[in-house]
DNA sequence: TTTGCGTCAATTGGATACAATATGCTTGCC
DNA sequence: GGCAAGCATATTGTATCCAATTGACGCAAA
C-alpha cells in the first residue's frame, strides 16, 4: 500500500497521511513547513515535496504564501467524493466477480478477522482497517490504476467522516464486509453490487445526516468563496 | 482546465504535460531536472515539483537517483487505464442524463465544431481536442473530483495511443461525439452509455490491435521482468 | 470608539550549494 | 578477447540561503 521508495519524502508523506487519517491532525489544522520539518528532523524541502503530493490527493489544501492546511472538504465536495467512490467500487466488485484471484478469499477473510478483533473500539485503528478493506478489495482486481483511485477516495472519505460524522465505530459494518466477500466468491455480481451500494449508501448517508457543528472556518469559507476569487 | 495558481510550478507542469500529450516529448525520453530547468529558465526546485505531480498523474516515471522519464505504459497498464476510463465516463454520461447544465449543449456543440474544423489533420491539435471533449463532458457534471480523474485517464490514454496506435486522426470519431451530445440532451441514458461504450471500445481496440513496433526498452523490459527480480 | 494606514514579523516561493548514488568507461587481469 | 574492479562523471537527494508576499499589530485621525 505504501509506495515506499525509501526516500525521506515518502516517509514524511506516509506519516502525515497516517496522522491525518487517524485524526491526529484535524481538518483545518495548519501545517507549517518548518514546524513539521523540525518535528521529523528533516528540512523544509522534504516537507514541501510531501505536501505537494498530499495536496494532489486532496488531503491537504495549500494557499499561496499562506501555507498548507489539512483539507476541510465542503459538503458539496464530500458528495462528489462519495459519488466517485460508489462508481469505482461498483466497478471493483463487478471485476472481482469476473476474475477473483486465487488467494483472494483468504486474504479478505483474514482482514475481516482483524476488523472483528477491534470491533466496538471507536479508535484510529478501526477507521484505518475499515478503509483498508476497501483498498484491499480494489487491489485484488489486479488493476493498479483502479486500486490507486479507490485508495485515494477511500482516504478522503475517512477525512470526510471525521468532519461530518459523529462516530466511526460503525463506519463500515463488518458484517457487510463479510457478505460482500461471500457474494463475490459465489460470483453473484448483482448481489455483491447491491450490498456494496447499500454499504456505501449507509456511510454517505450518515455523513450527510449528522450535521455536526461546522467549524467557523468551514462555514465562513463556504459563504466567502466569492470574496477569495 | 489548467489549475493555474499562477505559480511557476503550475506553468512548468502545464507546459510539460502539453509537450507530452502533443508528443513533442516522446515516451521513454529522459527529463533531467537541470536541462528542463535551463530550458524554461527556472531552477531545479520548480521542475522537481512539476515532475512529482506528473508522476502522480502517470505521465512520468521517476527512478531513484536515475531521473525522470516520460512514461511508457505497458500493454497491461494501458488495459487498466482503459478499464477505469470506461467506468468513469459511463458515470459521467449517466450523471449528465440526470442533471444537464443550462449551457451544456451549446458548449459541447461549440467544441465539436472546433473538432470538425481540424478534421482529417493528423496532428497534435486534433489529439488534444479529442481528449478535451471528454474532459469537458466530465466538467459539466459539476463533480470536480470526477472531472479530475477523467482528465487524468484521458491524458494517459493520449499517451498510450501515441505509443500503440498508428494514426490519431480517428482517435475519436467526431460523429460519435455529436451522437453522445444528442442522446444526453434527450435524457436517453441507455443510448448515451451505449454510444460511449462503443466509442471507447473502438479507441481501446485500435490501441490493442495495432502492434506498432515497440520501443527497445519496453520490449526488453517485458521479456526481462524475471531477471530483474 | 472605530476606521484606515504603515511598519514588522512570520511564512512560503524559489535558487543555489553540497552530499549521496548510479552509470559508463577505462584499465588490468585471466 | 572477455570479464571484473575501480575511477570519473553525471544526476538526483537534501540542506541552506535570499526574496517576495501575507497577516498582525500599533498608531493616528475622524
Amino acid at each position: 500500500m505504501s509506495d515506499n521508495k525509501n526516500t525521506l519524502t515518502d516517509a514524511v508523506h506516509d506519516l502525515l497521511r497516517k496522522a491525518i487519517i487517524e485524526q491526529a491532525l484535524k481538518p483545518g489544522m495548519r501545517l507549517p513547513e518548518d514546524t513539521v520539518g523540525e518535528q521529523f528532523g528533516v528540512s523544509r524541502t522534504i516537507v514541501r515535496h510531501a505536501l505537494v503530493r498530499l495536496e494532489n490527493q486532496g488531503l491537504v489544501v495549500t494557499l499561496r504564501n499562506r501555507g498548507a492546511f489539512v483539507a476541510e472538504p465542503s459538503r458539496e465536495e464530500a458528495q462528489n467524493v462519495f459519488e466517485v467512490r460508489r462508481c469505482l467500487e461498483n466497478e471493483v466488485v463487478r471485476l472481482l466477480c469476473q476474475r477473483f484471484p486465487e488467494n483472494g478469499y483468504d486474504r479478505l477473510k483474514a482482514h475481516v478477522r482483524q476488523e472483528e478483533n477491534v470491533r466496538g473500539k471507536d479508535g484510529p485503528v478501526s477507521i484505518r482497517l475499515a478503509g483498508e478493506f476497501h483498498i484491499l478489495l480494489a487491489e485484488l482486481t489486479g488493476n493498479t490504476v483502479l486500486a490507486r483511485y479507490v485508495s485515494e477516495v477511500v482516504l478522503r472519505c475517512s477525512l470526510i467522516m471525521s468532519l461530518y460524522a459523529r462516530s466511526h465505530s460503525s463506519d463500515c459494518a463488518v458484517d457487510e464486509h463479510s457478505q460482500i466477500i461471500d457474494a463475490i466468491r459465489d460470483g453473484n455480481d448483482k448481489r455483491a453490487i447491491g450490498i456494496m451500494e447499500h454499504h456505501l449508501g449507509a456511510v454517505a448517508g450518515r455523513a450527510a445526516l449528522s450535521p455536526q457543528t461546522d467549524s467557523i472556518q468551514s462555514i465562513l469559507s463556504h459563504y466567502g468563496k466569492e470574496l477569495n476569487q
